[in-house]
DNA sequence: TCTGGGGTCCTAGGACCC
DNA sequence: TCTGGGGTCCTAGGACCC
């Protein structure tokens, strides 16, 4: 098989190019900016055409935020601050104060990431969704697909998603969805990298194990205690060592990962397994003190995880909840139904049995619900659901005892 | 002044059935 | 009285990804 991996670009000012700028924090609409430039410049009319006229100026700079996002992403002049995705934007805003700083505009993204999808199945239809701004394409049977290595149709997919989105979209060509995936960071952004099996050596080996999809910070750091930094390193250790020090699944994985080799299809449909609502709060919240607050936020998040199956057509019968503590720590409590449900106050109640399982004596920064084990609402499993074979947990005499004190206070809770 | 939100997949232990 | 495996389902936690 011969897989592209694309990725668009969603920063879409040109004049902020070279410029430190992060995207992250709280969410906010794009048209923020261009209600700012009405009321700048109310002689014109602004609307989206006009993004690239918005002077620099009027962009909100890091050091202005307060909360407790994010950063998204950030490019390249702002990386060069120490800035990166997944940081807290108070850390980015003390290492780069005057970056700027785009909100995260979810319904733009959603839009520009359907219209991006759309053209690229329009042209090599074998297309794997892998989240907002990024795709496989299997383009082992698109006509002419062949042709200077896959570089002509990877061509005409930029040009097309460019023309039609104003994006830049990066595309790497391997003969597996690993490798594409890495061919495409080789040159970024709005480029083309084609990369061969004999280019492995070269262009591989000497990248660090971080950079492989799916060895993540943990996986890393274990590899470095052993002096394992490029994956070229990876590659020269002996598969079975590999396996007896990362077990023989990931091991094995690990092994095959750094040699090149993924027998992976790309996946043009797949089923939802859950679907899931949590917030974190302006500020860490007490169970008996925020008891108001927490219950409010608690029944929003069943009704909006209940409007999500419905709006989708799926019901579930795994209900659960997430609890992150001050300290960061969290816990999770799930327990399944007899029946299959997409009902906010079916949800509300069996989380609520969840929460009763939970011990408190922290505060709490995050709330999450999650319904599993999802069907479609009109399959036959959804109809006619089997009996239960393992009772729906209660509190065990272990997890009660730690909740002796609270449990009184806790019981009407949610 | 740390650390979002929405997912998937894996592991491991226990219950329960045959 | 002691001692079996398999297989499946459920639950909790954690790694990882976008």
């Amino acid at each position: 098989m011969d897989a592209f991996y694309a990725s668009v670009e969603l920063l879409r000012y040109p004049q902020l190019k070279g410029l430190p700028v992060v995207i992250g924090g709280g969410r906010r609409r794009e048209d923020d900016l261009l209600a700012r430039m009405r009321l700048a410049q109310p002689e014109r009319e602004w609307t989206a055409h006009d993004l690239a006229d918005i002077p620099v100026d009027m962009f909100p700079r890091l050091n202005s935020y307060t909360g407790r996002g994010v950063i998204t992403t950030a490019t390249y002049a702002a990386r060069a601050f120490g800035v990166g995705s997944a940081m807290g934007v108070m850390k980015a805003a003390q290492l780069c104060p005057q970056a700027i700083l785009l909100p995260v505009d979810f319904e733009q993204y959603r839009h520009y990431s359907r219209r991006f999808k759309e053209i690229v199945r329009d042209i090599a239809p074998v297309v794997e969704d892998r989240g907002v701004d990024e795709i496989y394409i299997d383009f082992t049977n698109v006509p002419g697909g062949q042709r200077e290595g896959g570089r002509v149709l990877a061509r005409l997919i930029q040009k097309s998603i460019t023309d039609d989105t104003g994006l830049t979209c990066s595309i790497g060509v391997a003969p597996n969805k690993l490798l594409a995936k890495m061919a495409s960071e080789l040159n970024k952004p709005n480029g083309i990298s084609i990369l061969q099996p004999e280019d492995l050596t070269e262009k591989i080996w000497p990248l660090a194990c971080r950079k492989i999809n799916g060895i993540g910070p943990k996986a890393d750091a274990k590899l470095q205690a052993q002096g394992i930094h490029t994956i070229g390193e990876l590659a020269a250790r002996e598969r079975s060592w590999l396996m007896a020090n990362f077990g023989p699944s990931y091991g094995a994985w690990l092994h095959d990962a750094a040699h090149g080799t993924d027998t992976r299809d790309v996946v043009t449909e797949s089923e939802p397994v859950s679907m899931s609502r949590e917030t974190t709060f302006e500020k860490d919240l007490h169970v008996l003190h925020d008891k108001q607050s927490l219950g409010e936020i608690f029944t929003r998040l069943c009704q909006q995880v209940a409007a999500d199956l419905q709006r989708k057509g799926y019901v579930g019968k795994t209900i659960g909840i997430k609890i992150r503590f001050d300290n960061f720590q969290s816990a999770t409590r799930d327990s399944t139904l007899g029946f299959y449900t997409s009902d906010a106050k079916a949800i509300r109640q069996a989380a609520g049995m969840c929460l009763k399982r939970i011990d408190f004596k922290r505060r709490i920064r995050l709330l999450g619900v999650r319904v599993g084990s999802l069907v479609k609402a009109d399959s036959d499993q959804a109809l006619h659901p089997v009996p239960l074979k393992v009772l729906p947990s209660v509190l065990t005499a272990k997890e009660a005892a730690p909740l002796k004190d609270l449990r009184h206070e806790q019981a009407d809770l949610f």
